[in-house]
DNA sequence: GACCCTAAACAAG
DNA sequence: CTTGTTTAGGGTC
């Protein structure tokens, strides 16, 4: 009957957007699932209400999937105006209905207008308050809801249901006076050894619910700092789980900017890459692709494939990666994904690297670079700065650099980053503007693989490399590359890697279907984790 | 007492 | 104003 309309009530948000590249696969994010217009959806529900029996039909359809349904119902006479059912439960159907499983606060609101005869009237004026108001505290009550931070949108959160199912109960009350690192690590752990553990989770979780049977969402209860958070702030898990892990795969948003920390934290993940200077370049870049996952899932690899609209999305990833508060290591990072091409530019900046050269730079060249410039120029931080530096060169320019370094350097100031400070800032600087938008666009759509890759690229850099000479010294085996030679070794490896990334992607296909979907794509998990390591990287 | 609903105060953005 | 979080009071089972 009518419920049918709850069906229809999903594909609301589809209708995101997505005009050029096609819709397929794309996993990244949306900038703006929310639509506004609602447009789709308006007409769906249409369905007369005929429910008059709000009671059972209404939310009904769903009943049959909801177990707890049958508790509801009880006497057979509803408890409420629009059926047995509770708040929770008609917000867990909105969810549910949702392809991808979440929903913004005034998506919920419109599916309840649609979708529960009983407040198909009472959507719009006034008389929504009471109702809405109950939604909300229900939302923020029970732990079965989880909130994930939604930049794209810039609006609300999206609302999920929490994997781990958090029961009706309602949480616990947080605020735990200081939380530990140990959320911090778990949550570090969650991202950066994300690679696919499926539930490394919590260290002495609570064990709120083992429901481990999210292996893709590790949740991990434990801990969950919130006030102290800034670093939570971008997604916190209501009560006390949900982990910040979740929050990236589901939903591109996250936003990280922990990186460092982790970092540190993390000393390495992936590859052992501990030793030599180049590694930690590359552990960064993993971080970054994290980032990038944040917003678009399997931006890496997906990408690519859809290509097409490659432009915007780079934006977007880019957009999302700054706009968190700390992000501005983290944007650094995003950019010098792209930045491989640029190469060549670096290196002749990096030679420039005199602090006049540094605004002269800016000056001419910088095109009005939007956020993303700003951004990162910002965040540069003292101590932090000087580390991204040198990481930065050595990820961007480093190669050029050091190949230089190695066969003499022209000047006597070959990499002195560290010597001097002012260096430092040039390079963040630099980024930017070899990145600016239009650059970064531009690049992308030529080499779409390239860019897409880029991440990888990293990643696949050291092995190669490494190929190339056999495991020794990241360091050394860039000092033998030439430039150019790198950028070949890039394009080809990627090219092979692509393929062989795009099939153990599919292979793998853990999520994947959501990824396909047709519209929307969720984001997802397996992007990240998989990605990075797993199949293609040669262990 | 567990669950729910409703209202409302507050804080943020 | 919207979104979120919390408290509090009442009801029902």
């Amino acid at each position: 009957m009518a419920e049918a309309g709850s069906a229809a009530a999903a594909p609301d948000i589809d209708p995101d957007f997505e005009p050029q590249s096609r819709p397929r696969s794309c996993t990244w994010p949306l900038p703006r699932p929310e639509l506004p217009e609602a447009g789709g959806a308006a007409g769906a529900a249409e369905e007369g209400a005929g429910g008059a029996a709000a009671a059972a039909a209404g939310p009904g359809r769903a009943e049959g999937a909801r177990a707890g349904g049958a508790a509801a119902r009880k006497g057979g006479s509803r408890r409420n105006a629009w059926g047995n059912q509770s708040y929770a439960e008609l917000i867990s159907q909105a969810i549910e209905s949702a392809p991808e499983k979440r929903l913004t606060l005034a998506q919920i609101y419109e599916w309840m207008v649609r979708s529960v005869p009983y407040f198909k009237d009472k959507g719009d004026s006034n008389s929504s308050a009471g109702w809405k108001n109950s939604i909300r505290h229900n939302l923020s009550l029970h732990s079965k809801f989880i909130k994930v931070h939604n930049e794209a949108t810039g609006k609300s959160s999206w609302w999920m249901l929490n994997p781990e199912g958090g029961k009706s109960g309602k949480a616990p009350r947080r605020r735990a006076a200081s939380m530990d690192n140990s959320s911090k690590l778990a949550k570090v752990r969650g991202k950066a050894s994300k690679k696919k553990p499926p539930l490394q989770s919590a260290p002495e979780s609570t064990a709120d619910s083992p429901g481990s049977q999210f292996p893709k969402w590790p949740g991990s209860p434990s801990s969950r700092s919130n006030e102290d958070s800034d670093v939570w702030n971008t997604f916190r898990p209501r009560t006390s789980s949900n982990a910040s892990t979740i929050s990236a795969r589901l939903s591109p948003i996250l936003t990280e900017q922990d990186d460092l920390h982790e970092e540190e934290l993390l000393p390495s993940l992936v590859y052992s890459s501990a030793s030599s200077n180049v590694p930690p370049t590359v552990t960064e870049e993993l971080e970054l692709i994290d980032g990038l996952n944040l917003m678009s899932p399997s931006t890496s690899v997906l990408s690519t494939q859809q290509s097409a609209s490659s432009g915007q999305i780079q934006r977007d990833s880019s957009f999302s990666l700054r706009s968190p508060s700390a992000a501005g290591q983290t944007t650094t990072f995003g950019n010098s994904l792209f930045n491989p091409v640029d190469i060549s530019l670096q290196s002749s900046v990096s030679h420039f690297s005199a602090p006049q050269t540094l605004e002269a730079l800016l000056t001419p060249s910088s095109p009005p670079p939007r956020d993303v410039m700003m951004t990162q120029v910002d965040p540069v931080l003292p101590q932090t700065g000087s580390r991204m530096s040198s990481r930065t060169l050595l990820l961007l320019g480093g190669q050029a650099a050091q190949s230089k370094m190695s066969s003499g350097n022209p000047r006597g100031k070959p990499t002195e980053q560290q010597a001097e400070p002012v260096s430092a800032n040039v390079l963040p600087s630099t980024l930017p503007i070899v990145t600016s938008p239009q650059n970064t666009a531009s690049i992308t759509s030529l080499k779409a693989p390239v860019s897409a890759t880029t991440a990888q690229s990293v990643q696949l850099g050291s092995p190669l490399l490494l190929s190339s000479a056999s495991p020794a010294p990241l360091g050394l085996n860039q000092d033998r590359l030439p430039i150019d030679l790198d950028i070949d070794m890039y394009m080809e490896n990627l090219e092979c890697d692509m393929d062989y990334i795009i099939n153990s992607e599919l292979m793998d296909g853990e999520g994947l279907d959501f990824n396909f979907e047709p519209m929307l794509s969720t984001p997802s998990y397996p992007s990240t984790s998989q990605a990075s390591n797993h199949t293609w990287v040669p262990s």
